[in-house]
DNA sequence: GAGTTTGAAACT
DNA sequence: CAGTTTCAAACTC
């Protein structure tokens, strides 16, 4: 291309004077030159970017940085003011600790003094920061210059430069963070989100949150293999430092035990040397190894930020938890959002820490004296990563300690007598805890499974409920009405399932009993969708126009066909997903009105307001994998038929309520796959099968309906909708029937 | 703060 | 697996 450029450039027209002229020489000198300079500067950035996630991501990630600050500030009265004083530049100073956050990734393991001080930076925006930006931009995580290669390399030795630079200026406020950084190694350690959240919120180091987190972040996602590396204890300890020491110590650090002992002399020394260092210290870190715990413990770190009800906070919860998907990070959110919303407060996991000289401590009088508030209205509940105990007899090594079974080592607040969860006994801890596990694998694990997809590996249909959280186990209430904190459920601020034996169950968060009634308010949603459906197919029939082509919804061009299995989206409907409306309702919502919950979810129905919809609607509350089947035409597919007898097909196989999906193909594929419409002229009513033709003739009030048969369907059963034709089909084992041969405009 | 209640954990 | 005991948190006063 430069060669044709060149050549229009050069040999338009024979040698003339003007080609002589000093300015032509200058043009026809300059473009070819600017065409070269400007496609390195352009790859240059484009290479980044490649490495980069789109910019959807980026603008979290940069946000997160934003937000770290206000995160900081969340608990203050007077963070309007502290973002006065703060933001003295704004967007370079997320910039130049993100910065630091770079430098911290890059050279964490190799200088400890390096990263103490990489955070210290902070108002210095310097001329790298815009390459710092988009060095950060990926919120992979992977450190840009060890992936970009040499530029991005300069742009970090450039950085540290510059930080170095600023470093002589600097204010140590932010020395400890950096190192703190590196208690945490665990990607799964969650909880260490929540301790350092809650430290984060108390509201010590109001500016290196982003970069402790983002951090943590990185490293748990670029040095993998630098998870179980010890600790790195960084010399020239600060306050800080033993306020770290503290919270390792307080860790369980069941996996890298070896390593760890090393540590744990230290902390041992500091134990004995300042307990009152200690005692500041009630946030824990948890063990590396509970990574079941950590499980659950996704979400708490979050709970800390959602009080603010910030959008900003979601996004920078969202960052944090770095190796949750955007979809479960967003069902956490929604979670904690729900929760801080009908729970204020106790998201707040929130401990008295003693002040640390800080930069910005003034600006955190009044949101300490705010989080001692919150402190006396904060319940340790299950969620809560600071455990303090009162064992008397169980010497704290069973799981009537709730630090043990937090997986934390007692500290200086617990009042528990001949406690051996210390690390001076971690091999006793690490003992019982084995024999524990031995015992129940999943003792650790948390008791509340917030995780659908955790949720979906247990046993029960009921408690396959997307979105929803669950007491693992259920409790085992008998005359608390399940409305005390002696219930597990309620404690936990889920509420009862099928799993609770519960007697008389009360709870506000969701009734056992709720189970029943949504069972049959949904199975009579089902009954009117079955009607509606067939009142509408008996319109095609009367109509018998072929089918539409024309939804009235664009929809995407590739769709999950959902089957929802009888089981399912029947009778395996939990009460709290008709709390889980499409937006912030929650499962937190006290059931008692499930008809109010379901008025209120009608009106994010975006589509046609029709009964048959609400069943749908609630069941996509689901992780993204479940797509509402939902015509063209926003004609929803209707729950599947169950026949009176579930013999003959796949109904009469209890498969938990999973789900079938099809997925959509496209549209030359779709029709062999689904061997429809193969027989059009097929007679009315042609059924082999009693079940649908009975259901058929019954619902559609006594119209012969065409149903044709399809064979070699995907075993399954239910009614679902294809998107290229825009016809319902049922499918009842192994038989398809085409219910809408002719299809009509959906009723609105 | 002491005593009681409660239900999970542990034990048999 | 069920019944009992132990235990510590939650609760009440």
């Amino acid at each position: 291309m430069d060669n044709s450029q060149k050549k229009k450039i050069e040999t338009p027209t024979p040698k003339s004077k003007f080609e002589d002229s000093p300015v032509f020489n200058y043009i026809n000198n300059l473009s070819p030159i600017e065409a070269v300079r400007s496609i390195p500067t352009v790859q240059t950035f484009n290479s980044l970017s490649f490495t980069s996630p789109p910019p959807v991501f980026t603008s979290p990630h940069a946000s997160f940085h934003r937000e770290s600050r206000f995160f900081r500030c969340h608990n203050s009265v007077e963070r309007s003011k502290a973002l006065e004083s703060l933001d003295r530049s704004v967007s370079t100073q997320e910039v130049v600790v993100a910065s630091g956050e770079v430098d911290l990734n890059k050279e964490a393991t190799l200088e400890d003094q390096e990263d103490e001080t990489s955070c210290d930076r902070v108002d210095s925006p310097g001329p790298g920061d815009i390459v710092t930006q988009v060095l950060l931009d990926p919120s992979g995580g992977a450190p840009q210059g060890e992936d970009d290669g040499s530029s991005s390399q300069d742009v970090s030795v450039g950085l540290r430069k510059i930080l170095d630079a600023q470093k002589e200026s600097g204010t140590p406020r932010l020395m400890a963070d950096a190192d703190e950084l590196l208690v945490f190694r665990s990607p799964n350690d969650s909880e260490a989100f929540g301790c350092l959240v809650d430290k984060i919120s108390s509201s010590e180091r109001r500016f290196c949150a982003g970069v402790k987190l983002t951090k943590h972040r990185d490293i748990t996602k670029d040095v993998p293999a630098n998870d179980n590396q010890p600790l790195a204890v960084v010399p020239n300890q600060l306050v800080s430092n033993l306020h770290r020491g503290s919270m390792r110590r307080r860790c369980l650090d069941f996996e890298v035990l070896g390593k760890r002992k090393k540590d744990i002399a230290d902390d041992d020394q500091l134990a004995v040397g300042d307990n009152k260092a200690e005692s500041s210290s009630k946030c824990v870190v948890p063990g590396i190894g509970l990574h079941l715990n950590a499980i659950a413990m996704a979400s708490r770190g979050i709970k800390i930020n959602t009080i603010h009800e910030d959008s900003a906070s979601v996004e920078i919860q969202k960052s944090f938890l770095g190796s949750a998907t955007p979809v479960q990070s967003q069902d956490i959110m929604r979670e904690t959002l729900d929760q801080a919303e009908s729970e204020p407060g106790k998201g707040l996991a929130v401990e008295e820490e003693t002040p640390k000289p800080l930069v910005f401590e003034e600006l955190n009088q009044d949101s300490l004296q705010k989080k001692k508030q919150v402190r006396k209205v904060e319940e340790p509940g299950e969620g809560d990563s600071c455990k303090r105990c009162n064992c008397k007899k169980s010497k704290c090594l069973k799981l009537y300690c709730e630090c043990f079974a937090a997986g934390v080592y007692c500290i200086e607040p617990c009042s528990c007598v001949d406690c051996f969860n210390r690390p001076i006994h971690e091999d006793t801890v690490l003992a019982t805890r084995k024999q524990i596990e031995s015992r129940n694998p999943l003792a650790f694990a948390p008791k509340v499974i917030r995780n659908s997809d955790s949720i979906m590996e247990t046993s029960d249909d009921a408690s396959k409920t997307p979105a929803s959280a669950r007491h693992k186990r259920g409790c085992n209430c008998k005359k608390s009405n399940c409305l005390k904190k002696y219930c597990e459920c309620f404690q936990s601020g889920v509420g009862c399932s099928i799993n609770c034996r519960c007697e008389g169950c009360k709870n506000a968060f969701g009734k056992k009993d709720a189970y029943l009634l949504a069972i049959m308010e949904s199975k009579q949603e089902e009954d009117l969708s079955k009607i509606q459906q067939n009142s509408d197919l008996s319109k095609e029939v009367e109509q018998n126009h072929p089918s539409s082509d024309q939804p009235s919804t664009p929809l995407p061009p590739y769709r999950h066909m959902v089957v929802h299995q009888p089981f399912l989206s029947k009778n395996r409907l939990p009460p709290t997903q008709f709390f889980l409306g499409a937006g912030s309702s929650s499962f937190r919502k006290p059931d008692g009105d499930l008809a109010q919950a379901r008025i209120e979810k009608k009106p994010l129905e975006t589509v046609t307001q029709d009964k048959t919809e609400i069943m749908p609607e609630i069941l996509s509350n689901t992780p993204i994998t479940t797509v509402k089947a939902i015509s063209p035409n926003s004609k929803r597919v209707s729950p599947p038929h169950i026949g009176s007898s579930e013999s003959g097909s796949i109904l009469g196989k209890r498969t938990n309520g999973r789900k079938l999906i099809l997925r959509a193909q496209p549209l030359q594929n779709a029709q062999s796959s689904f061997a429809f419409p193969a027989a059009s002229s097929a007679p009315q009513q042609s059924v082999t099968s009693n079940q649908p033709a009975k259901h058929v003739k019954k619902a559609s009030r006594g119209r012969p309906l065409k149903i044709r048969k399809i064979e070699n369907i995907p075993s399954g059963s239910g009614t679902f909708w294809s998107p290229f034709t825009d016809r319902s089909f049922e499918v009842f084992g192994s038989r398809v029937y085409d219910r809408s041969a002719t299809d009509s405009q959906p009723p609105q």
